[in-house]
DNA sequence: ATAAATAACTACTACTTATATAGACTTTAT
DNA sequence: ATAAAGTCTATATAAGTAGTAGTTATTTAT
């Protein structure tokens, strides 16, 4: 399951990436607006800053906006940085590989080809899913879904 | 990530799929051989059990066993049992579907169709894969995979 | 009939991770 | 100088996962 930190991270894209009229936006008006914890989306936004996705200034003014078009911020890199692996084994992991601990022998292991072929079915559609795309579904008519 | 009581019901079913000589096998033997904590086991083999996965007799020379053959039993109703949902949100759930928490509107939610579809994928590949597949692959030779 | 072997069931504890909050610090605009 | 923002680190709380304990029920062997 998506962690709240997640979803929160995706909303707040999506509302930084609809407020195209009047950046930046301050943390207080986001998390008011997307009623998240406003601390809680703090640390969010700092993870997104530093990962290169979001640009913030300080000051009286200052707030955050996106730092790279919408279209260019893929659902995947998101969750990496929200909750790390995509993959639902660590040895089937691609960004966070890590040894299974009930594993004793990873070549042989029956399920991991398994559930390497989930993540990439996942990674193939979560690469292709832009917040851009995102803002698009919110406004457009669902019908067409 | 797959739970560690997932990844034990999982051992477990294969280590019975391979235990054809002679069933049933005792819950304390299956813990030792598969490196399991007994009464953790215990409680997983018990919701496999009610599930109808597996077949129990009490008493000396009593134990468990596969109540299906093993190429009858798919992953995807394991993860079930022990994990719950397969999809990464409740409202894109089949068989666990819940509202999220923080959408305000399912219809018009930007990333819902997103993870349905990658549900979809999961499932594809969860549905089709049986214990019996799972011991194929251990025992194969590793490189035709 | 009794004892031993085994699963069934329920309750509880410990540990870990996720969620949320607090407060002091830094930068910028006016 | 002051106020309005973000930055950073630490801590508290809640929820979920993993594991343990003990008691009961059933079956088999003698």
């Amino acid at each position: 399951m998506l962690s709240k930190k997640t979803k929160y991270a995706i909303k707040a894209l999506v509302a930084l990436g609809k407020n195209i009229e009047n950046p930046p936006m301050q943390i207080v008006r986001l998390a008011e607006q997307e009623m998240i914890p406003r601390k809680f989306l703090e640390q969010i936004l700092l993870d997104l800053r530093n990962a290169g996705y979001l640009y913030s200034k300080k000051g009286a003014g200052g707030g955050y906006s996106l730092n790279k078009d919408a279209k260019d911020i893929y659902l995947v890199d998101i969750l990496r940085i929200t909750d790390g692996p995509i993959a639902m084994v660590p040895c089937a992991s691609l960004k966070f590989y890590r040894k299974c601990d009930e594993c004793h022998d990873e070549v042989t292991c029956g399920i991991r080809k398994t559930f390497i072929d989930v993540r990439d079915a996942t990674l193939k559609i979560l690469t292709h899913t832009s917040i851009a795309d995102v803002i698009a579904r919110e406004t457009s008519d669902p019908l067409q879904f």
